[in-house]
RNA sequence: GGAGGGGUACCCAAGCGGCCAACGGGAGCAGACUGUAAAUCUGCCGGCUCACGCCUUCGUAGGUUCGAAUCCUACCCCCUCCA
């Protein structure tokens, strides 16, 4: 990469390749330049962990205006390994033939998930695999040369994502031990001139705002090339989610990409833009696709009651998705309840429509000054169907 | 005609004297899901009741027994094999 264009270098002390367009309130319209693309944010970034977002093709994604897409290092690494997806040309894109930014998970993620089947020290965690039960050793060195692998656009550092609920204490020493693997893991990522993309710090701290500060200003000991807010959404109450965010966010370096991490619902995602973060990522609209759960202007609403047996009408007249211009909600409860595979293509398609919809009005409310107005909007209307908001 | 096997709640299916309103599945009804061990998981699922409980159920009709889906008799269906 000799000539990787404006921001668009990588490694240590690299430009972060983040451009800011335009500011409404603290929330900043901008683009991230990225080795395989650039992604107007704020943006929503679908998961898709074993190099699929489920259901969907490459194609349909770009179809529906996914820019980056993220994959997860962990589960990418038991299966099928780094030696298989090292055979393709450009790494995990090559793989799964999707050619624009990915955003990869460390397997942070994986230390809290799957809290049963691992033992953390000092130097990594150790796995139980839960594919085969096999035992799996992960450092940040492992996780970095993994995500070196994937050619992802941006690594994530590889961290400790705290539980909730979690003692001071208890968050004061996870967050500590991810600060010192988020050192570690820059260290390793750029080891040499080959990293080939740009690597993420992640905050913790748990509920505790002066940790959070802490844990940000043991960040800054590095370059990261953006700052990651993580272990939020793991069962706190809204207020406790909100307050940390208000606590970190005017903290969080203005010229570098912002990302809170596993977030979430579309009020989620406003309540976040408002606030100053730039990317979401949540298994939200995929993995409710497919329990039937469907996103609508009028809130969510479940496929599998019997109230839509008969409804002929589309999930969400207000909707411009495939789904909805060509299917009723009969026809969609019906392939549900069937099983058929169709179904969940659609209803995922329907889904991620609707998320990547709304970041494309949250994207033109900030170039329009009106974000204020959308979010009053957004926030005002029933996040279940039927059932107003508290 | 002969010999076997079987009829259990919406469906499939266990039970084979009391712990049975009756194991499991499925279907049905509802709920949960936030850096995906998830097309998963949880609850309800004969009737009445918030519940304790009560009532009606295991092909039909009788019988034995303190007590029967379970044992006996007759009858009605269904399946397999032989003629």
């Amino acid at each position: 990469m000799s000539d990787p264009g404006p921001g668009g270098t990588c490694g240590p002390g690299a430009p972060p390749g983040f451009i800011v367009e335009a500011r409404d309130g603290q929330a900043r319209l901008a683009r991230l330049i990225l080795p395989h693309g650039i992604v107007e944010t704020p943006a929503f970034m679908p998961v898709g962990t074993y190099g699929t977002v489920k259901a969907m093709t490459p194609q349909e994604l770009e179809a529906l205006g996914a820019q980056v897409i993220l994959g997860n290092t962990f589960h990418l690494l038991l299966r099928p390994g780094p030696e298989i997806i090292g055979l393709h040309r450009d790494g995990l894109h090559g793989f799964m033939g999707w050619h624009r930014p990915i955003l990869t998970d460390s397997g942070g993620f994986q230390v809290f998930s799957l809290a049963q089947l691992r033992r953390i020290d000092e130097d990594g965690v150790s796995f139980r695999s839960p594919v085969d039960g096999a035992a799996l050793r992960m450092r940040p060195e492992d996780a970095m040369d993994m995500q070196r692998v994937l050619r992802s656009d941006v690594a994530m550092a590889f961290d400790d994502c705290t539980a909730y609920p979690a003692t001071e204490a208890q968050a004061a020493e996870s967050m500590r031990r991810s600060m010192r693997w988020a050192l570690r893991s820059f260290d390793h990522y750029y080891r040499d001139e080959a990293a080939p993309g740009h690597l993420f710090g992640i905050v913790q701290g748990g509920m505790y705002p002066p940790l959070r500060l802490e844990s940000l200003e043991a960040l800054s000991r590095r370059r990261f090339a953006g700052l990651a807010i993580g272990g939020l959404a793991v069962g706190e109450p809204e207020e406790a989610r909100l307050a940390v965010l208000d606590a970190v966010l005017p903290h969080l370096p203005a010229e570098r990409p912002r990302y809170l991490m596993g977030v979430g619902y579309p009020h989620d995602i406003v309540a976040a833009v408002l606030r100053g973060v730039d990317l979401f990522d949540c298994v939200m609209p995929t993995r409710h696709a497919r329990n039937g759960h469907l996103f609508t202007s009028q809130g969510i609403i479940n496929i599998r009651n019997a109230a839509h047996q008969r409804d002929t009408g589309p999930i969400d007249p207000e909707c411009s998705c495939s789904t909805c211009a060509h299917y009723s909600r009969a026809y969609l409860r019906h392939l549900d309840r069937c099983n058929e595979i169709l179904g969940v293509r659609l209803a995922t398609l329907h889904n991620l429509h609707f998320y990547l919809a709304l970041m494309r009005r949250i994207r033109a409310a900030i170039a329009a000054g009106t974000l204020a107005q959308l979010a009053a909007d957004l926030m005002a209307l029933p996040r279940r169907s039927g059932v107003p908001v508290a």
